[in-house]
DNA sequence: GCCGCTAGCCAAAGCGCTTTGAATGCTTGT
DNA sequence: ACAAGCATTCAAAGCGCTTTGGCTAGCGGC
């Protein structure tokens, strides 16, 4: 069932109604009501082929998604669509995840830009003057970015937490509780929320006159091997930390698994605090001691993506806004006052 | 540039510079090469959107992704979708994800279809007798399922991993060393992977004139915490198993940790072999026992998929043939010879 | 010398929608 | 009573591609 034959069975034109179906106002309420009853009883829809010709929206959003050999997809990547998928659904609203290779991803945008695949798009894990962001405001699609960029000379929207604030609440914690030799096993510091997360620890430290030394931060991919690996290596230094702060509850298995291997304990001899994206499969709650957490759903982030992302679509949203979201100090069993 | 522009620029018809670039017969070599050429230095491409109201295909495949409140992404789909990138990567070809309600899934289906939205699509965690599949089969989209389902009165294109093999290579090994009382720690027995798990293992324990027990088994969802509770509950039985089987990496996590709670350990107490999926943040070898695993990458599967998927796409793969790969059988320090 | 073929090209008709520009019939204002 | 104004409706022109159905010229066969 198509439009003309719609309009042939209703004896009206299809420009009425197409108007109709589409709220214009140039059409009495009788000819719009017979045309939307006539159009649910047939069950007619737009070819979504057509209307992408005629108007050149695609009515869908789009991700370029980063794949190779060396590169690894991580589970946040799949809590995040959870939760776009909370939102898209029942919004008939559909991903377009366009696969690219790292040094291709500029290929991609500009692909997907001019083929008008996507009406918008989203960006994630975003570097200090992200190149893709700059890259999409001149292309001029709206997009929003899940993290932020710095050190980019416009505004634009994002959607991000306050990693630094997290990370600075549970260093001052810590510290309160007498610890001075903090140790921060972090993600990839070419990304912003990494850089934000040391930062906040820094900063904590620094209000009391502490310093982060180099020797006490590690910055890899958040695996649990490398959580076990960063470890073992800070503990086994010459002052090793009495508290560390690690970037994932992935790496904290990991971290877990060398306390324990060194014959150490938590909180006992190292407190721990970790960062929970709120896995449903691996929770904080439930490590062989409880664990301090920062907490951020990265799931209501994605969400709250794809409202934004759905509300530039049609429009009603078009400034260039950034928010962050707090991020919670959950305290449970992992962190206790220095051994003295 | 499109091709109106592009034709005129060479003096030629729209047809001819169509042929020439879709590789149509009825076009001379010298034309073709000039077509190609201009084609290339203008940086023509054809208008997708325009391209796909004429020939009605849509050159991407789609996915629908069931979500919802009570619905989580497990990270293996993360894991599948880099296996999928990885071949759609270089071919230029994008997957649509379509989020939909566990109940409005035939909807979905249907609505991407009536669409033309995409030209195949792939369907996961198949149960028995899957609706989607019949569905699929009616429908007359080509498609491909990763897994299998039992009980359809038709042959449909499949890539699954064998395991009933793999589970009953395992059993059948842990028999050998001695042990009588095995437990299995299931995902969702409603879907096919599952079935054929317990399939393999009851298989293996027959063959030695052994059963599974009903107590013997847990069907959960694959969350740590549903690992380390159905350990538990095992173990505290009155004649606890000697050796488990674990359908997960994650729910191992729980398993181990249940164990060590017990006072209990491994491969001592209790011998431990898991499914392993190959996750790069997650390593069996790195478990505090190095775990024995059967193990079939979900990033290979993925890449097959996309590569069968885009073969349909463009007619060369038509026949309707499952493909059962091989599950690996790793030993690792997880089991031993049961405690005399 | 005429016919039938083939190779190579073209004009035009879709695909199904949106949108422009114009037409129609009615109501108002004076 | 007549022009102006408004509310509705419509025909037709795109959007940019593929594909159908010719058309033409050159060839060999009889």
């Amino acid at each position: 069932m198509n439009l003309k034959q719609l309009s042939d069975m209703l004896a009206l034109s299809q420009t009425t109604v197409s108007r109709a179906l589409n709220g214009y106002p140039e059409v009495s309420e009788e000819t719009r009501r017979r045309v939307a009853d006539a159009a649910k009883r047939h069950g007619y829809r737009p070819n979504p082929s057509a209307r992408r010709l005629a108007t050149g929206k695609a009515g869908m959003i789009g991700y370029v998604m980063p794949t190779g050999a060396s590169v690894d997809i991580d589970p946040h990547f799949v809590e995040f669509l959870s939760g776009l998928g909370d939102y898209a659904r029942g919004h008939e609203l559909d991903l377009v995840l366009s696969p690219t290779s790292a040094d291709d991803e500029e290929t991609t945008y500009r692909r997907i830009v001019a083929n008008k695949q996507v009406d918008a798009v989203y960006v994630s894990s975003p570097r200090p003057a992200d190149r893709r962001v700059t890259l999409l405001n001149q292309l001029g699609i709206p997009f929003i970015v899940h993290g932020r960029s710095e050190g980019l000379d416009f505004e634009y929207a994002f959607t991000d937490i306050d990693n630094e604030g997290g990370f600075h609440d549970a260093a001052r914690l810590l510290i309160q509780l007498g610890h001075t030799r903090l140790a921060l096993i972090n993600g990839d510091t070419s990304q912003t929320f990494a850089i934000f997360r040391e930062r906040g620890a820094r900063r904590a430290l620094a209000s009391s006159g502490l310093l982060l030394a180099p020797n006490m931060t590690r910055s890899v991919a958040m695996t649990e091997e490398n959580g076990f690996r960063a470890a073992i290596d800070l503990l086994a230094g010459d002052e090793p930390p009495t508290a560390i702060l690690c970037s994932s509850l992935i790496m904290a298995l990991g971290v877990v698994r060398a306390i324990r291997d060194l014959g150490l304990s938590i909180p006992g001899d190292v407190s721990l605090v970790a960062h929970d994206d709120v896995f449903p499969w691996l929770k904080p709650e439930n490590f062989s001691v409880p664990l301090t957490t920062t907490r951020s759903s990265i799931r209501a982030a994605g969400q709250r993506i794809a409202e934004r992302l759905a509300a530039r679509l049609s429009g009603l949203e078009t400034e260039r806004r950034g928010e962050v979201w707090p991020v919670d100090l959950v305290v449970r069993g992992s962190i206790s006052g220095v051994r003295t």
